[in-house]
DNA sequence: GTCTATAGGCAGATAGAC
DNA sequence: GTCTATCTGCCTATAGAC
């Protein structure tokens, strides 16, 4: 039985893939080039061209897959870890084993690189993230609501200041090859969110307080 | 009484800065060229080559005069600010004016870009992020000693805490062209910090257990 | 599907006139 | 200091053979 030709197709477009991403998500979408990638695959720019028409069409195809990726990983948190504060914890190890292979989130290149992208590609990068960010407020709000997690501002705000924490953290821990760097954020994210609930009422009375 | 070459040399300089460091700070370094800055300044690339021999001593010029400039506004903070809080809010303001332009922090945009760099870039980069995590890292020692602030982690790991989240909030807010989702996180990130001793104690007990 | 060949454009950079 | 002219190289992309 011979392999159907779809599936040798799709093989090549993943590999390419693969190492579009790896590019990508290490170097930036204008720090690599169609030659980077058949170099590595020892093809040549017009087979690329063959599977992805441009450019721009294999960066709407990276953040998609990477994007469908990490909702699987999502969904498969909310099965796996039972506690709020386990699949926040299950949140950060995702970005933390990219970090181990010295990349950042595709997508918080992408968000650097936002005004040099074609629209199509800002659109998908900004569907990642609300996408991040509802995963994340809906964690919140089932902690809250079990009394496992308190925050001191909306369920929305704090699921967005989550995911920058730690899209930053992944920034700027790479330079140093540090991956203690990237914990570090993570532990003082979290220790904020896991606490007593008298904390939380503490703290919003500090934050009155101290605005006047 | 003529204006001494020196000046006219060093405005023009000022200049090629000026524009070079908004292109870098929206695009990227490897988002914007010469034929771009001399475009705005109505010169031509020759004369950019004449103040700055390479591409790379400019990106070199630029992480050295935004550096120099933050290091002022440190200092500026030390005298004005008195408490530890104050600092620290007067620090997230400094990046949400930069955000207010539709910017990112220069050297958190050159963090994204640190693989494709010149090894002097990387080096001024890192350097950057050293003096800025060693402010933090006093300003919280000066607030846990005053009894202002209260860490869960070391005031190092705080510091580094504190960098990595405004550099994310910042990276994710631009996309959405929207400040509050930085307050957010501004918020968030201090809130775990201006609280009642208590609360901190109670935050290391939570920590301990839930590790388990 | 993958190749060779090639087009057209833009990048960073230099030489030399003014 | 700034210009024109030019070089070299890489980029994305396409046409057409196999």
């Amino acid at each position: 039985m011979t392999i159907p030709r779809q599936h040798r197709d799709g093989d090549t477009a993943t590999q390419i893939l693969d190492v579009a991403e790896q590019l990508a998500q290490s170097r930036g979408f204008n720090g690599f080039s169609y030659a980077d990638v058949a170099a590595e695959l020892h093809l040549t720019r017009a087979a690329l061209h063959y599977h992805f028409p441009g450019k721009a069409e294999l960066g709407e195809a990276l953040i998609n897959r990477y994007s469908a990726r990490i909702a699987t990983a999502l969904e498969s948190l909310d099965t796996s870890a039972s506690s709020a504060p386990a699949k926040l914890e299950g949140y950060a190890k995702l970005y933390l084993d990219v970090l181990r292979d010295k990349r950042i989130c595709l997508c918080g290149m992408f968000a650097a690189e936002y005004q040099t992208l074609p629209p199509p590609m800002q659109a998908a990068v900004i569907q990642f993230f609300d996408a991040n960010e509802a995963w994340l407020q809906r964690v919140v709000n089932q902690g809250q609501k079990d009394g496992t997690l308190h925050a001191v501002e909306s369920s929305k705000d704090t699921a967005r200041a989550i995911v920058g924490g730690l899209e930053g953290a992944m920034l700027v821990a790479r330079p140093y090859d540090d991956i203690t760097r990237f914990q570090a954020a993570t532990t003082h994210l979290l220790a904020g969110l896991i606490a007593k609930r008298r904390c939380a009422a503490a703290q919003q009375l500090d934050q009155r307080s101290h605005s006047e």
